[in-house]
DNA sequence: TTTGAAATCCTACGTCTGTAGGAGTTAAAT
DNA sequence: ATTTAACTCCTACAGACGTAGGATTTCAAA
């Protein structure tokens, strides 16, 4: 079974650490300047805008670091999927007024925000969840 | 068509005040009284607390206000619908990485937080969406 | 071993958010 | 017409967030 009561209390993590998070849970380890060169493309953060973040997040425990030779080495202490997950859940809380996924995908469906191929997919991934 | 492109900038509403405006999107127009009085049960905050979100929404366009008698009636002027979809996108893109629904559906299903009821559920959505 | 570049550590600051309090005004009751 | 209860208007304030700057330390090169 899927672990799901592992729980750790996950940190709070911000907007602009979200875009810092899905760096490392993709790259991870990776060095602070490795992380600064990732989001050199996706975004206008200085250096030390990012190298804030890394602290805050090493902080409230989302990350840890070692060192490596003068530099720190970031890796995540907090698993990508258990983070969207309560973000999901807390989401659809606010904005749904509960944690069910339905309300939303008929929100997504009422506003005609879905493609065919979209529904396709969302049904194939449903299909293989449960085959009926 | 459903207006896709009413381009109204919509403005961004904070979680508590999410609370407020679903219990306008409901009983709409209402008294600040009537709104208190809603929230009573499912907060703990003071009327105060109530007329300053009230104030805020009022003040960046997401509600109305006219005067009856002494009292202030407030209207929301933003859609529901509208809003769920623009927090829905700024949500996934911040946690998924992308604007697409699927991904968030694979986590839910992965992270086994679907019950077979749910799945069916959705499933119905979708088809009738577009029956396949 | 001295020096210099690069990395880290601590500090900063304006805005937004949650959470109200107090002052002022107005309608209703006497 | 006066009083008063209720309602609104303005103010407050601490902590989180976005966005860094400056001071200090440290590895490595000369």
């Amino acid at each position: 079974m899927r672990k799901k009561h592992t729980a750790k209390p996950l940190p709070a993590i911000t907007e602009a650490e979200w875009v810092v998070m899905r760096v490392l849970w993709e790259g991870a380890p990776m060095t602070a300047n490795a992380v600064v060169a990732a989001l050199a493309g996706q975004s206008e953060w200085k250096p030390k805008t990012v190298h804030t973040l890394l602290r805050r997040l090493a902080d409230k425990g989302a990350l840890a670091f070692e060192k490596s030779g003068r530099e720190f080495v970031f890796t995540p202490q907090v698993e990508a999927g258990d983070c969207q997950m309560a973000e999901g859940r807390s989401f659809l809380d606010r904005v749904f007024g509960g944690p069910q996924l339905a309300p939303m995908l008929a929100a997504f469906v009422r506003q005609e925000a879905l493609t065919a191929r979209e529904i396709e997919e969302l049904k194939r991934i449903l299909d293989e969840a449960s085959p009926s």
